[in-house]
DNA sequence: AAACCGGGGCC
DNA sequence: GGCCCAGGTTT
């Protein structure tokens, strides 16, 4: 056991945190069952410090981790907004690659960033870390801002991923509280009601932030005191107190404490609202080609997936023949198509069916919105596509780069 | 407070 | 198919 947990009252410390409530919640119960805040207290800096010295001993070796650039950090908190681990390995080292610097993200084309960003979903994301790289360059000197407030204010950076930069980059005692600190927390203090919201949410800002405090006031456990009890907080949600009722309590280092596997209900916590239902789309899909080359639509400025290429299409009710709308819209007649296979995708609530249609013909071009262009193969490949068309691209275009015959 | 973002992985 | 994920922004 490290040097600084032998003089904390460790012998209360299991007891404590089941009743504990700290000066900072305002709340009553504490002094109802007669536990004093110096208590309390220090039952949460023997929390901390468990759980720091378990994320020394139990960090998975991330790429990020092995850095403390603020940009990059950055980069990889943005990416990790509902997106899992392993997903943004390589498209994290990609970015870092090809965008090493923060000016080098301003000055990029933004054809280049949406492209470095496809197949990652949620593209707002990419087009604020631009803008926000162009701010950082006109407002702070091309400096990344130390003082929370101020990354805070930039675009795409809300409240979790402000303390997670401050916090894990900057090593300052700035709380975070993403899915993974929800699920630690309500389960520790087997904390109920919704923790999106108020007055939950706000209690649980209050824990992480003593937690991170403590932390910070515990000389005795090293450097970068706040960047690893934040961490650790994140790591343990997401490789110990893993959702669903078979968390691995048996390696937890703070399950003596924990107050929902005390009562057995770990799979209680946290109490989050009901899904969105799941719903169906349908589209209708054209892959009109014409001497090697394909018609791509831009998505225009209004519309969802702006900057992104696709195969034309429009959206239909299920049971509508694809063949009509795009005969419509495209100008080529209903007996030129041919079916292709289905292609189905996922998106967050959506499950969407395009139907393929295949048409080589040129028509007169009567599709004066927009932009639109006719690329080859290799073009197909080195545009930003959204995940489905590229699906469907895939399916044109091989590995090496060969148009592939369709009937 | 709720909806949206038209991504992906896991079981 | 359901559920979750190192959320932020818009309405």
């Amino acid at each position: 056991m490290g040097p600084g947990l032998g003089g904390l009252s460790s012998q209360n410390w299991p007891q404590a945190d089941r009743h504990v409530s700290f000066r900072s919640m305002g709340l009553q119960r504490c002094s109802k069952i007669g536990k004093s805040v110096q208590d309390a207290e220090r039952s949460l800096a023997v929390t901390a410090e468990l759980l720091t010295l378990w994320f020394d001993k139990n960090a998975r070796d991330l790429p990020w981790r092995r850095t403390q650039d603020p940009y990059a950090v950055w980069i990889s908190e943005v990416m990790l907004q509902q997106t899992q681990v392993q997903t943004v390995i390589p498209y994290w080292g990609r970015w870092m690659d090809h965008l090493p610097r923060i000016r080098d993200l301003a000055e990029a084309p933004p054809e280049r960033v949406l492209k470095l960003w496809e197949g990652l979903g949620y593209y707002s994301r990419a087009r604020n870390l631009q803008r926000a790289a162009c701010q950082i360059l006109e407002k702070h000197n091309g400096v990344f801002p130390q003082d929370p407030d101020a990354i805070l204010s930039l675009p795409g950076i809300g409240r979790y991923t402000a303390g997670a930069i401050a916090s894990i980059a900057l090593d300052q005692p700035e709380p975070i509280l993403d899915g993974n600190v929800i699920r630690v927390l309500t389960r520790f203090f087997a904390l109920e009601g919704d923790p999106k919201v108020r007055p939950l949410n706000q209690r649980l800002w209050e824990l992480a932030a003593a937690l991170v405090e403590a932390a910070y006031s515990a000389e005795h456990l090293g450097d970068r005191r706040c960047a690893r009890i934040n961490q650790s907080l994140m790591e343990l949600g997401a490789t110990v107190c893993t959702p669903g009722g078979q968390p691995a309590c048996g390696v937890c280092p703070v399950a003596e404490a924990c107050e929902a596997r005390r009562r057995g209900q770990q799979e209680r916590f946290p109490e989050l609202p009901p899904r969105v239902p799941i719903t169906g789309r349908f589209f209708a899909t054209g892959i009109i080609a014409h001497q090697g080359r394909y018609l791509l639509r831009l998505r225009e400025d209004t519309e969802v997936n702006r900057g992104f290429w696709e195969f034309p299409n429009w959206e239909t009710g299920p049971s509508d023949p694809p063949e009509a709308v795009l005969s419509e819209q495209l100008g080529i007649p209903p007996n030129r198509w041919s079916s292709q296979p289905d292609l189905r995708h996922h998106i967050t609530r959506y499950r969407m069916t395009q139907r393929v249609r295949y048409a080589s013909f040129l028509p007169s071009p009567n599709w004066a919105k927009g932009t639109w262009l006719w690329a080859t193969a290799t073009e197909l490949e080195s545009l930003a596509m959204t995940a489905a068309h590229r699906k469907l691209s895939l399916r044109l275009v091989g590995t090496f780069g060969e148009s592939r015959q369709l009937s």
